[in-house]
DNA sequence: TGCCGTACTACGTGTGCCGTAGTACGTTGG
DNA sequence: CCAACGTACTACGGCACACGTAGTACGGCA
C-alpha cells in the first residue's frame, strides 16, 4: 500500500499523464488509478477533486460538461497546451527525483 | 532543480540510507546530499534538523556528542535497530511508489 | 421502495518542508 | 587584533497538499 506522503507531489504528474491520452472525469480517473496500481494506491475523492480544480485554476486543464451513459452530467477534464508543457516539466523533475532517491536508497557511491 | 514537493516524503529514506553506512552529523549530511545530487537538491537546515529530531524521537536514530576537528561539539546521529527496519520498509515503499509513478509517467498500459 | 453506484461539494486537520532570522564559537588573514 | 568566514544549531511562523469526515443528489434496479 502506498501512503499519502510517498505519493505527495507526484499526483499532478499522474493526473496530467492520464489526461494526456484522452479527456476524462473524476470518477473514471479514480478507477484508472486504482486499476493500474493494482489497488496499491487508492486516491481519495477529496484529493482528486481538489487536485483537478487546482490544475484547472492554474490553466493546465480545461473542463466541459457532458451528459453521458448514466444520464448524469459529468465534468470532463482535458489537457491544455500549458498542461502539456507542465506534464513534460514534471516528467523531467520526476526523473531527477527518481535518480536522486534511487542513488541514496540503493547506497551507490558518488557519481 | 528538485522541488520540495517532489522530495517530500522521501527525505527520511535519504537520511536513514546515508546513516546506514556510518554515523554522521547534520552539516556533513547536508554536504553529502548536495554533493551526491550534484547540486540538484539543496536541503534546508531547518528541514534537516527537524527531520533528524523527528527520526530520533521516533526511535529510529540515536545521537551522541563528539568534539572533533573544529573543536566544536557535534551531534552525531546513528541508526538504531528500529531505524534499520524502517529503512528497509521505506525502501520497499519507495520501490512501489517508483513503479506506480513510472507506470503513469511513461504512459504504459495496464499490466 | 429502498439500496447501490455514480458524481460532486464542504469544511476542517495535520504533517512536513520551507523562509527568515538569530545565536555562538573557532579559525584564519590582513 | 579584529573582522570575516565557516561551522553548528535553534526558534518561530507560514502554507500547500493530501486526507478524514460528512453530506447532497440523482438514476437504475431488484
Amino acid at each position: 500500500m502506498i501512503g499519502a506522503d510517498a505519493i505527495r507531489g507526484h499526483i499532478d504528474l499522474i493526473l496530467l499523464a492520464i489526461l494526456e491520452t484522452r479527456p476524462s472525469y473524476a470518477y473514471e480517473i479514480s478507477r484508472t488509478i486504482t486499476d493500474r496500481s493494482r489497488g496499491e494506491y487508492l486516491i481519495k475523492q477529496t484529493t482528486l477533486y481538489t487536485a483537478l480544480k487546482r490544475l484547472q485554476s492554474q490553466g493546465q486543464l480545461d473542463s466541459y460538461e457532458d451528459v453521458s451513459a448514466t444520464g448524469k452530467p459529468r465534468t470532463y477534464y482535458e489537457l491544455t497546451a500549458d498542461g502539456l508543457d507542465q506534464l513534460e516539466a514534471k516528467r523531467a523533475e520526476w526523473r531527477s527525483t527518481r535518480e536522486l532517491v534511487d542513488h541514496f536508497a540503493t547506497g551507490k557511491d558518488a557519481p
